[in-house]
DNA sequence: TTGTATGCGTTATCAC
DNA sequence: GTGATAACGCATACAA
């Protein structure tokens, strides 16, 4: 910087501002500084920017787990957001681990990232006190049991009751449901959508009818098997996320059903696979990038003073119709 | 830190050296320092650290498309290990943009970052010339044509001949194979392992059996379609991923034939959905775990001065059997 | 073993 | 509109 201040014959202070708020250096003066800029190929050091700022222009992503391709989708549109805010991303999957989880909170109080988007739908104990030792976050779809937090989610009753009744639509009545697992909201709540739309229909609910797994291709495989083999089987299953139905449907073809004719069902997410899978999967879709994108844009506001620290956007959810939903055949009614 | 020296009744110089190098300070005093830490609660600034050491403790790992589920799996194992050497990830896919990825070396540039663990197969044009003015990085998985960068790999030409001998094993000779596309070297290795494999197996290549994709399994089902519909179709295809081989059962399954009974199928990779895909895939496994960890170590022991910036390392493939191959059906030969 | 003093490269404040 | 200068919080060279 010095270098260049000297060939541009002014101080530093203005090659400073020449880059910070050019406006307030005049115009000829900016053209000698930035020609010297090019001339020595200087390039501000972050180091030094952040230390003076005390702000590091990094946010920390935290998700469940990494390998859920769901996330994938929300970092998208986080790191979208992001490089347009000036701000890099940390992505840390914390793989159920509150230690995890903590120790990428210590990294806001250490000074190595100024906020966190946390989809992992829970808070490190330490944290649990009051939200006045929290360190600036956004919470992004694994929304937590308190409302005093920044959130943005979808609303999972209402997406999942769509579901359903549009399963009710197509003359499908014992209708069963691979819930997840019910410690998590998101799965309670998804759950509960599905409650909520059989009572509406009127349909009695058959409590033999719900079946918890683990959010896994196997335990939808699992869970499907087992549906399948009672002596009065579902027409249509419901299950809480994409893969689970997708082990749904490889049972029910295992049991020699056909998908949809003799079957239907609904899954939850829209990942990239469920377009892919035979029979292509009917489903819920989340606008998981735009969510990444909103919390991303949120905790940026956050961090500049420009926005309040609680609130909660509810975003719209869409039934993609495919391949492995039909209308109820009499036969096996 | 003042309050702490205060409290402890020394210099901020020996708060620091009790953190940072502890074997120089007297025991009773380190202690007596800690026990101030503690009270104060007292958490270094690494926004000053950083500065003061200029290093930023940060990595890079670039990705051609995040969307691709295999990356997730290095990414677990760079994260890993740079948890291990107390370094933080930086996550970003690039999209096949090119002035993406020249942003993300310019965070080297800018000091946001110390190095890169690159895994797009490409460098951008800036820093083609010479590798004096590269940023330290170490190349994963989709390696370069220049032998002068450290990169951690596996044996492509070798594990698709691995897979392809396989088939031969089970008595196919009219095996074909779904390309990825041939600018990519990967693609290109692969497609060098199936023929060579057919070479040493002295069956003769038909080039109509080799059809090119782009790893998607929509390409996948396209490639599989337009096989199955030859007058003398396929009794066997190697994809170069698993997501065209997912689609080519698809494929194969819409023109009504049995996997693996008329027809088997091998894939490259086995990312999560392998294993879950119906019939299970049979496709060969990369470590990638390993690669992202050692990829990540030896990026930290080159900016620790501790290792050489060039080499190679290459890891073993293993091929996985599951339900998508059978010995060959003398109806269907 | 510990304290003192300096500098890392910026940017903000205050003069001019 | 521009320059001089201090300060951000830490780590280290040097002195004691």
């Amino acid at each position: 910087m010095k270098d260049v201040a000297r060939l541009a014959g002014v101080s530093t202070a203005t090659i400073s501002r020449a880059l910070v708020s050019p406006d307030k250096v005049r115009a000829e003066t900016r053209a000698r500084v930035m020609a010297a800029i090019d001339r020595i190929g200087y390039t501000p050091n972050a180091l030094a920017r952040n230390l003076r700022q005390m702000r590091t222009s990094t946010v920390i992503l935290l998700v469940r787990e990494i390998v859920n391709p769901f996330y994938l989708e929300i970092f998208r549109g986080v790191e979208s957001a992001a490089r347009q805010r000036g701000y890099n991303v940390l992505m840390s999957n914390v793989e159920r681990s509150p230690e995890r989880e903590l120790e990428y909170f210590d990294l806001v109080r250490q000074r190595r990232a100024d906020g966190i988007v946390l989809a992992t739908g829970t808070l490190p104990d330490a944290g649990a006190g009051g939200s006045s030792d929290l360190p600036p976050l956004v919470v992004v779809s694994e929304y937590l049991p308190r409302d005093d937090l920044p959130t943005v989610r979808i609303d999972n009753v209402a997406a999942a009751a769509g579901a359903v009744e549009y399963l009710v639509g197509l003359g499908h009545a014992r209708i069963a449901h691979i819930a997840g697992p019910l410690p998590e909201v998101l799965s309670r709540d998804r759950l509960a959508g599905y409650r909520a739309a059989l009572e509406r229909a009127g349909i009695e609910t058959d409590e033999s009818l719900v079946v918890r797994g683990d959010y896994s291709t196997h335990a939808g495989y699992r869970a499907g098997a087992a549906l399948l083999n009672r002596r009065r089987r579902p027409t249509a299953i419901f299950a809480a996320n994409d893969e689970m139905a997708m082990g749904a449907i490889k049972a029910a073809r295992e049991a020699g059903l056909a998908v949809p004719r003799e079957l239907s069902v609904v899954g939850f997410d829209d990942i990239k696979m469920a377009s892919a899978w035979d029979p292509a999967l009917t489903t819920v879709a989340q606008p998981c990038a735009d969510m990444g994108a909103r919390a991303m844009n949120w905790l940026a506001d956050l961090l500049a003073g420009e926005a309040s620290a609680n609130g909660e956007v509810v975003l719209d959810t869409r039934l993609v119709v495919r391949d492995s939903t039909a209308p109820i055949q009499r036969s096996a009614s």
